[in-house]
RNA sequence: GCCGAUGUAGCUCAGCCGGUAGAGCAACUGAUUCGUAAUCAGUAGGUCACCAGUUCGAUUCUGGUCAUCGGCUCCA
């Protein structure tokens, strides 16, 4: 019986059933494959050796694509696996998936592997992929599945095996050379396409990511479709070093993480904390605009009132206690409870509503050692934090003036960003007809607001759920910053009311929310996307007298003070160097403008900026050049 | 917290099989007075993270602690 093949060119030709993938491209293009590493038969992804049954839409999966790519690294994480364990002996495999740029491996072994042991599995893998062998695939049923992984002691696949919904009947394995992997697919047709790997690093990795499961070895690597590819995505992660925030920190003098002071606590030095009273400054004045009031709390609170807010409950492992008169006092982790205390402090109508109070609240978290990281995990970090009371009926309005206000803030600072939406956890509080109100009621605001979103499942905050928006780190890694909580909890914990219109007693709705979150994380991130070279409004030296020599001083001095009374942040530099040395030196710290001063403006008093990106804007008068900083400030450029 | 790696001058790093340490850059001093990404010379700088142990002797070996890095779990 034949069946009929559509092709992407929307050719149409009839093949005997069962024809494989490969013969049937083969016959449209001429003999030869083009870059295909497997097809997709009716939009279903399969491999190249998928004998087609039935008529059928064929289209192709470029190696060069995000899904060919996905398929080519999840082939050599197999190739991997099997190099493991020709090399190593009695590594058992679990799972080893495709990633964003790359792919891991998860093993138990004995001993634990090193980088040092790279070099003998890549070498293991080249000759695996020199051998050229197919992948195969075959199906079989469960139980013979379960059979064939329990003789190879592979006690991970078993259990992946047995924990298969029970309606799934028979399995896919692929075997290459003598590996055996219980596997979905699909895969590359032979390990011979695989033409760029490099293997990158090894960590610890809970068996399916739970932590009271057995630690397992993870391998990550990349590959790519070609050398050149590999190379420079090589070259990428280098330069993503450069922009470590970490690094950058201490090169620009913006902040130190002591040892001595104790781990995840930051101190800023003069450059980064004016880079942090420039944000704080700007956030301040967009509260104020908005209609919220500034308010304080202190940062230590007694005990029974976080009993009473249910922290003592769900907090207490990330909060630090002291003693104080023989009382117990919690360092404050969040900083809702003051904010509660002021709404409280008198009868409020339904006329003052919404009552938003903004607090640039230091707050105390005890992390885990292990993930501490920069700015951007640390154990002291001060949020632009804010709470919302209002009426039911306010909350839409009053998240969607939140999300507009984080748009706003994002494009001032140039990010993109995720939204996510995260659900009610395991351990929290309040009832679920509460928690269906306040995910909804953040679910209906992204809704409205054509926000597109994902769900994150249990993520939420003890007290409430959350919409949560994440900026990405220099190395991809997803941070959350800004995030809008709805609570209908500790309002009734503290028995908050309003006077209603109809002069009963209500109860209001709380919103927490940030718009930056921490500010050590927003600065870390924002010292990463900038690459250290923060825009004029922001920089903490915006401009740099660089003098040619000594006879310059005097007039250099008038400028410079000149520019501090204008309120420009100036920096002298009137060492005995030549000009191109202070030039590089201005140029690594990123100082947006070096004013030059020679014989030539001495004598027109002027000065001759040079910007960082090198543009030479010859001589110009200093109230011309304060004026560019001033509107360049304005225009948050 | 867990797994692994690392910790030597301000920074980046050398330092073999145990015999108390070096380089480049930065800093400081002097010379030079110079026009758009590195002038020359000299000087100084280290309880080799910390605490034990083994040893005649430990930066080196062993154990512990602390911190950092890459992940996992967790999270702003």
């Amino acid at each position: 019986m034949d069946i009929k093949i559509l092709f992407p060119d929307s050719k149409e030709i009839s093949f005997p059933s069962g024809t494989t993938a490969a013969e049937a491209v083969k016959a449209w293009s001429g003999d030869t494959l083009p870059h295909w590493v497997a097809v997709k038969i009716n939009k279903q992804p399969v491999d190249l050796s998928y004998p087609i049954q039935g008529d059928a839409r064929v289209e192709g999966i470029d190696i060069a694509s995000t899904e060919g790519l996905s398929i080519l690294r999840h082939s050599i994480s197999h190739v991997m696996a099997q190099a493991v364990q020709d090399v190593f002996p009695g590594a058992k495999v679990s799972i080893g998936p495709s990633i964003e740029d790359g792919f891991y491996y998860d093993f138990e072994y004995k001993e634990p592997f090193t980088v040092d042991d790279f070099d003998k599995i890549e070498k293991r893998m080249k000759e695996i992929v020199a051998a050229d062998n197919p992948f195969i695939r075959e199906e079989l049923p469960r139980a013979s599945a379960v059979k064939l992984f329990e003789e190879r002691s592979e006690n991970y696949k078993v259990e992946l095996i047995n924990d298969l919904p029970e309606d799934i009947k028979v399995v896919s394995i692929y075997k290459q050379g003598g590996y055996i992997d219980l596997c979905r697919g699909p895969h590359i047709p032979s390990t011979g396409i695989i033409k760029a790997f490099k293997l990158l690093s090894v960590a610890g990795a809970y068996w399916r990511g739970n932590e009271k499961n057995q630690m397992l070895q993870r391998i990550y690597g990349t590959g790519f479709a070609n050398e050149n590819e590999l190379q420079d995505y090589l070259t990428l992660l280098e330069e993503a070093k450069k922009r470590d925030h970490r690094r950058l920190g201490r090169e620009l003098d913006l902040f130190q993480v002591n040892e001595e002071a104790g781990a995840g606590l930051i101190i800023f030095h003069p450059k980064g904390m004016m880079l942090r009273y420039l944000i704080e400054d700007w956030e301040k004045k967009e509260h104020l605009k908005r209609g919220y009031d500034m308010v304080m709390g202190p940062q230590i609170l007694k005990a029974d009132l976080w009993k009473k807010s249910g922290h003592f409950d769900h907090y207490r492992d990330n909060m630090y206690f002291t003693e104080v008169d023989e009382q117990d006092y919690g360092i404050k982790p969040m900083n809702c409870l003051s904010h509660m205390l002021i709404y409280k402090s008198k009868i409020r109508s339904y006329r003052d509503l919404p009552l938003r109070y903004f607090e640039l609240g230091t707050v105390h978290r005890h992390e885990k050692t292990g993930v501490l990281h920069g700015l951007l995990r640390v154990r002291q970090f001060t949020q632009d934090d804010a709470h919302i009371l209002c009426t039911p009926e306010q909350l839409n309005s009053e998240i969607i003036a939140i999300a507009d206000f984080v748009k706003y803030a994002m494009k001032i600072f140039g990010f993109e960003y995720e939204v996510e939406l995260s659900t009610r956890p395991e351990n929290s509080i309040g009832s679920d007809a509460d928690w269906e109100l306040a995910t909804s009621a953040l679910e209906n605001a992204l809704k409205d607001n054509n926000i597109s979103y994902e769900v994150n499942e249990g993520d939420g905050a003890f007290y409430g759920p959350k919409i949560d928006f994440k900026l990405k780190d220099v190395l991809k890694r997803k941070w959350q910053c800004a995030t809008i909580q709805c609570d209908f909890t500790l309002p009734e914990r503290f028995d908050l009311h309003y006077i209603g219109a109809d002069g009963e007693k209500h109860r209001p709705v709380m919103l927490h929310r940030v718009i930056l979150g921490s500010i050590e994380r927003f600065i870390g991130v924002l010292i990463e996307h900038y690459a250290g070279a923060f825009p004029v409004w922001l920089s903490p030296t915006q401009c740099i007298l660089l003098t040619v020599t000594d006879k310059h001083i005097p007039y250099a001095q008038t400028v410079h003070d000149r520019l501090i009374e204008a309120g420009i942040r100036s920096e002298r530099y009137f060492d005995n160097e030549k000009l191109g040395y202070k030039i590089r030196q201005a140029q690594m710290q990123k100082i947006p403008y070096m004013l030059v001063i020679g014989d030539k403006e001495v004598e027109a008093g002027t000065v001759a900026p040079r910007s960082r990106d090198g543009k030479n804007m010859g001589s110009i008068a200093v109230d011309e050049f304060i004026n560019m900083i001033k509107d360049q400030c304005e225009k948050k450029q």
